[in-house]
Parts: structure tokens; C-alpha cells; sequence
DNA sequence: CTATCATGTAACAATAAAAGTTACTTTGTT
DNA sequence: AACAAAGTAACTTTTATTGTTACATGATAG
């Protein structure tokens, strides 16, 4: 199944201009993933509309945080890069009068909904700053 | 993002085949769930290679149960769909020496395994037969 | 002022896996 | 023997991310 790489990719571009003390252009940040500088303008695009980072145009344009990577959450991001469901698992809309339909799509859907509900509030709990040096330290306090 | 309808779908034909005492054909579920007789045999197969239904060929053939719906759960089916991923989120894979990559990879992994497993977990406490009429009676003890 | 650098954006191709389709073979029943 | 059904191979369609090309817009340096 196809995956949305977006999260990670952009995750990986934040944490690293929080150590760079200067704009950084799309080019670079293509280079930090792999990719495309259109690819991360798309990407950027989205955070920035969502107040998590500012851009530049011009010489010595680029990107810069808005924002202490303290202050944005896994979740702020997750949210900025759009709507879409986190679950390869579909549910069918062809018989919605047809009650086993109904029934198959409400169980799963209950636990779907449960599961993500968990997911987004670690994400939530997690900070940006967080995915430096000390991730592995919090783990081991987690529970 | 593309799901992947199967576990909901092939879900549905179960409940379907319960309440039907002889033989279903390809044909018959297929128009259960609006699609082609080959799309159906393609998904049933992998059933009944987990031992969840049998096939007959010619005559009076058709697909059955090899066990009660009491017997199966969601997670059974699930597992016996394959082995993808839940999560349209995917990680990236190609800077595994860069530590930041490593530290957002390990983070989301984490979260995305906790939901997972607490999915797989409610999808393993729920079997086919809870999918009829008490499934609601059932929802209002769950907690 | 103008050359250059960088973002902004439109338009289109590539990709990947489920889903859909066609055509044919195999097997079992009447 | 005729027929009904699964088994299966090969191909097309679908759909959203990703990748790419091309060009417009705006800001700064000199």
C-alpha cells in the first residue's frame, strides 16, 4: 500500500534547521531527503500556512522555524499536513441500507477510531525538540 | 490516500454466508458487495488458505464456512488479508546513518506500534458473530 | 537598474497496490 | 456430453503521493 512519507520527511527537515542558525533554501532541504525542491516547497507550504515556518524569497531567502521546536507537537505537524486518514483500511460505502454493512463498518470504524485517538495524543505529547538527543532517555521513562 | 476495502468487504460476505445454508458462489457475492466474481475469489482465497472457508467446483459448488463465525475473529481475517501495514504514514529509509532520521523514524514507530497493537488487540476480541444483531448491546458494556 | 537567487505555482509524468476486467483452463455434477 | 463453478493468468483502471519541467514573481546585491 502506498504510504504518506510527508510526516516523517518533514519531521527530519525541521529537526535539522533548528541547528542551522540561517534560511535554508528548498534546495538544501531536498538534499537532507532525497528529493525534489518543489517536493519540499509543497511540503513547506503547508507548515507555513499553519504558522510553523516562514519563507524568503530572493537572496539569502529560505525557510526559518516561526516557532521553538519546544512549542510544536508531532501532532501540530500530522494536523498542518492535511485531513487524510491514518489507516489503510477502507470502509465500504456501496450498501449503506444493507444492516451487516452497516454492522461490519461500525465495529471497525469504533476501533479505528479508538486506535487513532491514541496515536494522536502521543503524538500530541511528543515536541519536536524531543526527537534530538534525549529521545532515548524519555523512552525509558515512559511507562 | 488508497484503502484497502478487503477486511471490511470480505467481512460482510461472512456474516452474509452465516445466514445462507448452502453454497455461495463467487457470483452471488460479488453481487453482495458490488464487484466482479474474480475480485471475490481473489480475497477468498487467501481465506481459505488460512482454513477460514472451503470451495467446491461444478455443480452446487460454491464457497462455505469451515467454521462457526463464534470461532473467527476481526484480527484473523485481518491477519489472513496479509501483512501490510495499518498506516497510511510511512517512514523514510534513505538516511538511516543520519541520527535525526533515525531519532523521527524511532519516534513515530513507537506511537504507530502502540495504536497498532491496540487495534490488533480489539480486533482479536471481537468475533464475526458479534457483527449481527447484538453488536450494539455489545458496544454499550465495552467500557 | 539589472543580474541573480530563491520562492510560488501550474502542468504533467511516474509510481504502486487494490480493484476491475477478459479470457481461458480445470474440475465436478447432472 | 453439457454445463456450472472455481482457478488463474494477463491486462487495464484507479488514485494520491511523488517526481519533474517550466516559468512567473519577488527580493537583494552590486
Amino acid at each position: 500500500m502506498r504510504k504518506d512519507s510527508r510526516l516523517s520527511r518533514v519531521l527530519h527537515i525541521l529537526v535539522h534547521m533548528a541547528a542551522i542558525d540561517r534560511p535554508v533554501t528548498s534546495e538544501e532541504m531536498a538534499g537532507m531527503i532525497s528529493t525534489n525542491p518543489v517536493v519540499v516547497r509543497r511540503t513547506m507550504a503547508l507548515l507555513r500556512k499553519a504558522g510553523y515556518v516562514t519563507s524568503a524569497r530572493g537572496h539569502h531567502g529560505g525557510w526559518q522555524l516561526a516557532q521553538p521546536l519546544a512549542d510544536i507537537t508531532l501532532l501540530d505537524i500530522h494536523h498542518a499536513l492535511g485531513e487524510g486518514s491514518v489507516f489503510t483500511i477502507g470502509l465500504t460505502d456501496e450498501h449503506s441500507h444493507c444492516v451487516i454493512e452497516q454492522a461490519v463498518n461500525a465495529a471497525l470504524k469504533d476501533v479505528m477510531d479508538e486506535a487513532e485517538a491514541l496515536m494522536l495524543q502521543r503524538f500530541g505529547q511528543i515536541t519536536l525538540d524531543q526527537l534530538g538527543t534525549d529521545r532515548i532517555s524519555h523512552y525509558l521513562h515512559k511507562s
